[in-house]
DNA sequence: ACCTGAACACCGTTCAAGT
DNA sequence: ACCTGAACACCGTTCAAGT
């Protein structure tokens, strides 16, 4: 698996979470993929949060954040959100991580300054920006958690929600093909972002 | 600390993690504070998730959803968000139990079909309610866990952000303040409210 | 129906020690 | 600088057994 790093330890256990989600992301395990005691990753992170924080610096330093235009900042707002779910999409399972460590890396921090200096061109207070901008990075997060189908059990769960009395979920039932999974992704995340940002345009 | 049943364990587990974080409530931790053995809460709940899946659906209980009226449908799509906000807001620490549990209990089911309802009479498709129903009620335990200040080490990271390098992160820098504190909760809240409200209804 | 005892496999982490 | 060995305290969980 290749040599034993801050950076390769991170990338392994990115890897680790992707086929198998993050509660299999544990330091013993990673440690005997690399072949290696337990403790010998003790020497490159604090301790397994250290380690969180590090796949959370990943995420951030994965985002390509678009080169600063004349556009409306609404469309440059759009842009941002968009390159941060572009970053996140391919690592669904540890995205959440993202939703506490905005400040914990100097990429993540790169990303939110981008963001708040966005919100404050639009004219919102430093106040506004703060409340908005955070939110709105989380709320991409939450996008990828709640995008349908990616709670465990498709085939399971269809066929749970089908069965349901149409009494008493007439529109849980009535959406029940489109809530177990998601046809068309892209869409789907694209009136995501509309979402967002149409709502943050509302309130200027 | 009372009788031993599923609805009490229930109750002693956000306790549990009202004071301490949901990494806190542990098995064996409730056992030994209800004096029993760990095996006992195996009768009431199949495994550890199974008690999750029980808060979760105690928070969808808590939720008192408004009566149905002739109002718009944004007016009562904003009561109804409003309302499972309410029912979080007292227990920050297991709202996230609710992102992946929507539809594990008869309560989550209800208030799901509650959103997915007004936003069918609003006009939508039922693939939109879908993605949207769900997104929104996502987005709101996001609200609460994004909540500026919610994060751990308030006066360590407020002296951190403050202490970052104005050049680089300006802005950042400009709302270190808010961003550690949130001074004002109810108004964050309704603002959060208002940025979905709209959101949606920029898509329709 | 409801709980216990003993045991298992697995965690994260500390500390002293090796090279 | 980088890793190991042994140990500790703590998990969730199974299984057979008790009342």
């Amino acid at each position: 698996v290749g040599k034993l790093s801050r950076s390769s330890i991170v990338t392994g256990a990115i890897a680790q979470a992707d086929l198998e989600g993050l509660e299999a992301v544990t330091i013993r395990r990673l440690a005997h993929d690399y072949g290696v005691t337990p403790m010998a990753l003790y020497w490159h992170f604090k301790d397994k949060d250290a380690l969180l924080d590090g796949i959370a610096e990943r995420l951030f330093v994965d985002v390509q954040l678009p080169v600063q235009t004349e556009d409306p900042w609404h469309t440059q707002l759009r842009a941002t959100l968009a390159a941060f779910l572009t970053a996140l999409r391919p690592h669904p399972s540890v995205a959440e991580l993202t939703l506490t460590r905005l400040f914990l890396s100097d990429a993540g921090l790169v990303v939110t300054d981008r963001v708040l200096g966005l919100l404050r061109s639009a004219g919102f207070s430093a106040e506004e920006a703060a409340q908005f901008g955070s939110y709105l990075l989380c709320a991409i997060t939450t996008l990828i958690t709640a995008e349908p189908g990616r709670a465990v059990g498709t085939e399971e769960k269809q066929a749970m929600l089908s069965a349901l009395s149409a009494e008493k979920y007439p529109h849980v039932v009535a959406s029940a093909p489109e809530l177990t999974a998601c046809a068309n992704s892209d869409a789907y995340y694209s009136r995501g972002l509309d979402l967002l940002v149409q709502g943050v345009r509302g309130l200027s």
